[in-house]
DNA sequence: GACATTATTTGACGCAGCGTCATATTATTG
DNA sequence: CAATAATATGACGCTGCGTCAAATAATGTC
């Protein structure tokens, strides 16, 4: 198969392979009992290696859980990336984004736990100076993307009082919305018992209002956002909503 | 003074004295170490009682944190009633909810790690069933005094095409740009290192933007919304603003 | 293939912090 | 002033993190 010369990285696959395993198995207890039942040893008996070698590979239990954050939102930045090359209006590419977002949670809704646990205080003072780093880029990767397409929209004119409000500002609020949304929808605030309608439904009004009151062409009024929605579903991302709502049918 | 039948709620008086200065000292330490150094055994010496009396008054750590949020939460509906009070137009009323939110976060900063743990499943795991629901009527009363203020804002006209958008959409889409907003400017992502605008102008011109969206009356093109923010802040806020800048000076 | 050397794995260990509970202390009552 | 009830205490058990010397495996040398 392969020569000598690759005989030297082989290590490092089987490196990586472990990682990749001790990930995969960390996400899985983490979905499967919580956050409070992951201890390293118990990840190092299911990947049957000992603690000392899983230290080998994550600083503490924070950097283990930083780091399936980072998975994390390189998933996300792939799903992006997806929306950012969509042949459309770039408003539709925008809304694409946040059903990018919305879809991914939905899918993954534990996802979020590690994003906030890291986004946790209480976490971040016991990480490694070099995963604050390594996620900071990400977050930096993931903003850039949205920025870089709200500026192609203010060059192209589709934004026409642009001036009010720079590009951050649309970035910053977007954003906001979808986060905060997101995170109100999987709290354990029972929103629906509260009288509220689905939080993905509203989500997705809210962000098209949002866009309107940009003034970001072609405004929700001259088109079917529902219409929209489901197209953009189909065309960007049918394999998701695909395993959605097979998962849907599966919890009943 | 106070005769006998004073004396057995005595006792319970010193109850919640202690209680008060337990969270007080915890509050104290939380700011001033992080959440990793605080402990049960710091939290006991610093208060010169022991470890067990501490458990008294609070079944785990994780209820103790739990009790310094509702008891933020109770200082922020002190603010959004404050807020809801005011004799302006119902959009004034509301656009006051989101100044006392961003101020409140504004001013206490680190109140937000009590609410950002709580919020974490990793703890909400751990929590005994009475401080949820505790915690959960907080969050219920809050809702509930937004939807009250949407709800009157419908009545008055003031939300011309609010078919298209109940109550609930407005106050989970205002809501989820404040608390979105909140997290992203206070994570530790520094946001003005990537070239963005100070967070709290952001989350004030969008939601602007947003009730414009809704349609709710005035809209922001017929008024001054820098006006409007200031005046807001002077007539319902003027010792939360003053607080705030002297801290500002003091920290440079 | 036997030996030396280097790399990796292991799990026993130390330690910190949570939560408990029998005991000690203080308050209340007869 | 004793008897009894209420409360406070801190030693103790336990769990889980992270370390490190020793064991084991891999690699290189003759």
């Amino acid at each position: 198969m392969s020569a000598q010369p690759d005989s030297l990285p082989r290590k490092q696959r089987e490196f990586q392979q472990r990682e990749r395993l001790i990930l995969d198995t960390a996400q899985t207890m983490l979905h499967q009992h919580g956050y409070a039942q992951l201890t390293m040893e118990r990840i190092a008996e299911a990947v049957e290696y000992s603690k000392g070698t899983i230290y080998n590979h994550f600083s503490s239990k924070e950097d283990l859980v930083c780091s399936l954050c980072c998975r994390c939102v390189n998933n996300l930045i792939g799903l992006f990336k997806r929306a950012y090359d969509y042949p459309g209006t770039t408003r539709e590419r925008f809304s694409a984004i946040g059903i990018a977002y919305s879809l991914y949670h939905q899918l993954n809704p534990l996802d979020a736990q590690y994003i906030q646990i890291v986004k946790t205080n209480a976490v971040r003072e016991k990480l490694s100076e070099d995963k604050v780093t390594e996620l900071n880029a990400l977050e930096r990767e993931i903003t850039q993307l949205c920025m870089k397409l709200v500026n192609e929209a203010i060059a192209a004119g589709d934004i026409p009082d642009a001036e009010t409000h720079t590009a951050d500002t649309i970035v910053f609020g977007y954003w906001s919305q979808l986060y905060g949304g997101m995170l109100l929808a999987q709290s354990d605030i029972p929103l629906e018992d509260l009288g509220f309608s689905p939080a993905i439904t509203m989500l997705w009004n809210n962000s098209q209002r949002l866009l309107d009151a940009y003034g970001w062409q072609p405004l929700s009024a001259t088109i079917d956002t529902d219409k929209l929605y489901t197209h953009l579903c189909s065309a960007l991302f049918a394999t998701e909503v695909c395993k959605l709502t097979q998962a849907e049918a599966h919890h009943g």
